[in-house]
DNA sequence: GGAGCGCTGTATCGTATGTTACGTATTTTG
DNA sequence: CAAAATACGTAACATACGATACAGCGCTCC
């Protein structure tokens, strides 16, 4: 079984004539980002003509160059998402069945905050504490729940905090109350839900500003999205896994409660006499 | 100082035109891979024209889009070279914000799954995933989102899964309906609710077998619950994290679809063909 | 409400890139 | 040792890619 175009080469390389050898070889010493490059800087780089190179991936079984780079391109995509099967053996770990799930999930998770900046965190913390105007919460239909969990803890630390429920007919009708001032955050994975579009767009030419949770796919919701929050959702699991963006929300509510300090603190006092 | 394209936009994202931020968006959700495809294929992945991905990388300071492109590649051969350095976020380095929420996230996760053995996971999806009585969820007020959660996911590759919500009157009366071969599911961290506690001990006198996910110190409930779950909380912020409780929900959810593969397959296919 | 500015997409252009044909060099085999 | 076959590079070609000019549109600010 033959998966890498790394592992082809080793398999083929026997066979190469001397220029195409030299070319596997310097393809192998630095994969494989000379693949990525052009034609002619290959070349160069193998000491070869350009179509000595062409000849090489033909030999690959590969129809042209450019199909030739999307295969590695596409390898790359795969190492990079899945950083664990990058750096550990398999053989390193002990082989408990839960372990997989866990592992992945802890992988999604330093990958979503790696591509995440403070800086883009801290716009989205400061509009959400902005008490200037409301701030409206829904999901899809297996996300609203995180909607719910971020709307329960940011309704205790400031007023106008509002989880959209029930049917689409009621919280359409709610766009009439939103207005410039106000943010709508969105929670919508695969497969996106039509009625979350057609809304976000709706209230997008409202010019309600939008904070998208989504998957690193992107949700068509990002078209409208003043500020997106792309989660790593893959698990070895028939599901997706939402665990990604339930921590990134759970930092911004705690973000937006420090914020807030101040304030929050003496709101929270009078919801506790309130009991 | 700015070292990564990376850096460079979620540094200027602020200032860019919507057409050139939803690039940005794209790019930043695919890192860096989209970038490295040809400028067409990268303005269609972003939902807008290639002129704007060209405005976009001169925005970014390039000269043209080769040079943009080399700059991704050599970032990435740098990181390739260096395994280590690609783990931690930059950020983690200089007194960042998020990453101790993170961080301290990612440790709740491993010290959870580690007070969690194989054959007690084993034994609660085996009674989740038996079909001869019902499942109920319901949560505490922080946490009732994730009985919804879990409920949404179960309720599709099984009959008979109840979420309880609305007023506690409501879901005592449900009470009446449940019986030995039942399950109830409840999330429940401090501050525990007695309301909850009340509604346990009624279940567990009826011969509910209750499956409790709580935190280290562990809700009264435990006293009548057949299966335990402590997952820990403590994070650097004013809440408690439920994260670690959504994750070890997830790993059930997944290991008890896979348990009911055959005939969830073919539910699955039915509420397909339902919409 | 009107004028100005800035953003974005369409269409066109020039060019860099991959491709192919061909001739020479090199190796292999009888 | 000779002849043939294979490999390799040079040069011409075509395509597809990035760049640019321009026009339409929405937005903001008088």
């Amino acid at each position: 079984m033959i998966s890498s175009i790394a592992e082809l080469i080793s398999d083929r390389i026997g066979t190469m004539p001397a220029g195409e050898r030299r070319a596997a070889q310097t393809l192998i010493a630095n994969y494989p980002l000379i693949g990525l490059k052009t034609a002619a800087e290959f070349s160069a780089a193998a000491g070869v003509s350009s179509p000595t190179i062409l000849r090489f991936v033909a030999r690959l079984g590969f129809q042209n160059y450019p199909e030739f780079q999307s295969t590695l391109q596409d390898e790359l995509a795969a190492q990079l998402q899945s950083p664990a099967s990058r750096t550990l053996n398999p053989s390193s770990l002990g082989g408990s069945a839960v372990s997989p799930m866990l592992e992945a999930t802890l992988d999604n998770m330093r990958e979503t905050f790696r591509h995440l900046s403070d800086k883009q965190l801290a716009d989205i913390v400061a509009k959400l504490a902005d008490r200037r105007g409301k701030t409206y919460l829904i999901g899809g239909r297996f996300t609203d729940p995180l909607a719910r969990y971020m709307a329960a803890h940011l309704a205790i630390v400031q007023p106008n905090v509002f989880h959209l429920a029930g049917q689409e007919s009621i919280w359409r009708d709610r766009l009439i109350d939103m207005g410039k001032r106000d943010v709508l955050v969105i929670f919508d994975i695969r497969r996106y839900q039509d009625s979350l579009v057609r809304f976000a767009e709706t209230a997008h030419q409202r010019g309600v500003q939008i904070v998208l949770f989504t998957d690193q796919w992107l949700s068509p919701i990002a078209r409208f999205a003043r500020h997106v929050i792309a989660g790593r959702t893959a698990v070895p699991s028939a599901w997706d896994s939402s665990a990604a963006l339930f921590v990134v929300a759970e930092t911004l509510i705690g973000a937006v409660t420090r914020q807030l300090e101040a304030d929050s603190a003496k709101r929270i006092r009078e919801l506790e006499s309130l009991r």
